[in-house]
DNA sequence: GATTAATCGAGACGGTACGTCAAGTCTTGAT
DNA sequence: ATCAAGACTTGACGTACCGTCTCGATTAATC
């Protein structure tokens, strides 16, 4: 998988997809002009969440960015690597992790916000992915680690600090809670045609999320 | 979205794809061969489960059938509509309804059946078509009917036995059992690279729907 | 090349295309629909002269003459035996024989009469049929023996009486002749944008075939 | 008619196919690599010639010539255009003029050139041709043009010089004497199954063309 | 009069070529 | 070495046609 600033032949698989930023080493030629990259993936992301993964052409792409093909094929390897760096990219630091006192009040707001962060063009791009997740490990590895685990993290630290306050029993489910979570919102997003809004997250909460972790 | 064995042109949208088999006017030609419906349905499954959605050339479909391309577009507007209905046929009448009396008995059986069928090929071709729900709002119909509802029904089903036998206090947030149960199945399924398999359900039973049903 | 009338698998390949009409052994199922051949060849010929050889389909004669395909392919074996004998048919007995007791007038006469024949319909067919002629050996002998070799025999004949009758010396290149006749008739027919009208065929038999005769 | 080297939709069709050779006005992107053309030329020339027209396929084409099918597209509009334009290319300056002080030695020496390059590929394709001049404006013009044309302009002009050096009479029929030159030349490589060889451009030269000159 | 067999229109069938379009690579001149 | 532009190969797309086959419905000759 190509990463933007380094040459694509340079094989660095083990670092993760968020910390792609990198810079090639040094060049004698014209330097990369940076600003390529946002246009092309700010292109990219107009025209995933309008026309889906499968309808997106690299030359509608380029024709957005008002970029040569060539421009992005320098700085990712396929199509498939752009829209997947291009959504990663978004999401990183993108998930505030709420810290109010209260188990409740960081679960509401931690969901609220996430929930409207999948609702806009991300959850829409994320979902655009899903069908190539099988066929494609390195793609779901990515995905997996930008939109999973950070989600699934911040959490499980709401919910343990819960557990230290005492607000929550020691014997909490706390990886079915999590899970539960974070798969409801997903099925929303992307299966259901109901909202994925304020009042099912509080619905969520309030009817499944608490009671299990209260016992 | 076109129907087997009646004309592309005929609107009955409204039907459920489920029904879709149906025979044309009368037809003074030589009649459709229904044996080439379930060949090219066949090979669609195949091709689909061995190389996915994408990779899926009607080509290739053709050929696995010993058909002719136009023999496949006499049925199905596009690739995309013959893979939704070939899925959507074989999800139909493959959800048993177990009645064993208990109602922990039946939620482990149901998801249990329910799992293993996901995990075969339909579950695979199912993974492929999420990505273009958002822009293909018959399919997403289609997906729902199919996949969705009838997993709903069924659940929703065994839980109201429970609550009659009064396993279950009456007031137990059926909707979001419910919910939880299909979005956790098709998280699992789609997105983690944790399996979908007895000890899951199992747990997904214990940890999760019996505490909530039970209050 | 199939024959109407007879099996298409009975080869008569040393008969001519011209005496091709010939009756089926006895059979005991429904006749053939004698009216179906004219009217399947009327259709074929109209096609052919709207839009030429290679733009005719079968489909579009079958429509035309409201018959079905079968019933082309069951008197014909392909397109172009289909176009071979619908042409050939129109052009037997089409070539009258004038005896005037004037090589001149005979001359002209024939000539006329030739041209005006060329100018319709089946001069049109035949010109559609050229681009065949190198790739399929059993159309170019169809096509001399009906179109370049009855019209040779009688132009040969009326030359011959002129030199029985002393209006031509006997020494005359009469091949010759009758190979610039053919030749000038087609040209214009097939080639030149000008007109095979009497004008022409008059200036040809004045300026050169009479001169060439009379030495 | 598509034109090598112009954008097909500029409408340049006053001019003749000959001229065609263009380049487009000042482009930016990858200039348009002349030496497919020439490739592609050739592969067309050389299945044209193997298997004739009707049978001659784009995919055939563009492997001999190891091109994409899109790259053929840009250049022609269409199989027919391709071949127009291959041909009329190859007539270009393949008719030499013969002067050697006698209207007899010209005739022959030119006649019998022609002939060899008729009975040569081009002829060939020529021939594929004739079908479609009725239903082809364009190409019938062009055909004219490049395969009538030369031909009898130079042959007019042979002619002339043997008038003017006083080997012919003055009120010769010289348009007759050039239309039967091309209308013999055509006819046998077309139509007749004889041999358009020294032979028969001889014969031609002397029982037909000198006598009519002669008076 | 019932049977039999070949015909009829209609149109589905396998196959092959069509002309279009997208992915990813390469080549211009210019910066 | 980069940029925009766009030509390049490859390969799938969905359509159209050929020649074959199959349906129900005629239509004679045979039984």
């Amino acid at each position: 998988m190509a990463v933007v600033n380094a040459p694509t032949s340079s094989a660095r698989e083990e670092e993760t997809l968020a910390s792609a930023e990198q810079t090639r080493p040094a060049g004698r030629g014209r330097p990369r002009d940076a600003s390529r990259d946002a246009a092309l993936r700010q292109a990219a992301m107009e025209v995933l969440s309008q026309v889906g993964y499968r309808a997106l052409t690299m030359d509608a792409v380029a024709a957005h960015a008002r970029a040569g093909k060539a421009t992005i094929y320098r700085r990712w390897d396929s199509k498939l690597d752009l829209v997947i760096d291009t959504c990663t990219q978004l999401v990183q630091r993108n998930i505030p992790e709420p810290d109010r006192g209260s188990i409740e009040a960081d679960l509401g707001d931690f969901l609220r916000s996430f929930a409207s962060f999948l609702t806009g063009p991300v959850g829409k791009a994320a979902q655009a992915l899903v069908g190539e997740l099988p066929h494609e490990p390195e793609l779901a590895a990515a995905f997996r680690e930008s939109f999973l685990l950070p989600q699934r993290d911040v959490l499980r630290r709401l919910i343990e600090r819960g557990v230290q306050r005492g607000e929550i029993r020691a014997d909490a489910p706390v990886d079915t809670v999590v899970e539960i979570t974070g798969a409801c919102l997903i099925y929303r997003l992307m299966l259901t045609d109901e909202p994925l809004d304020t009042g099912f997250v509080d619905r969520l909460v309030n009817e499944a999320l608490m009671p299990l972790l209260h016992g």
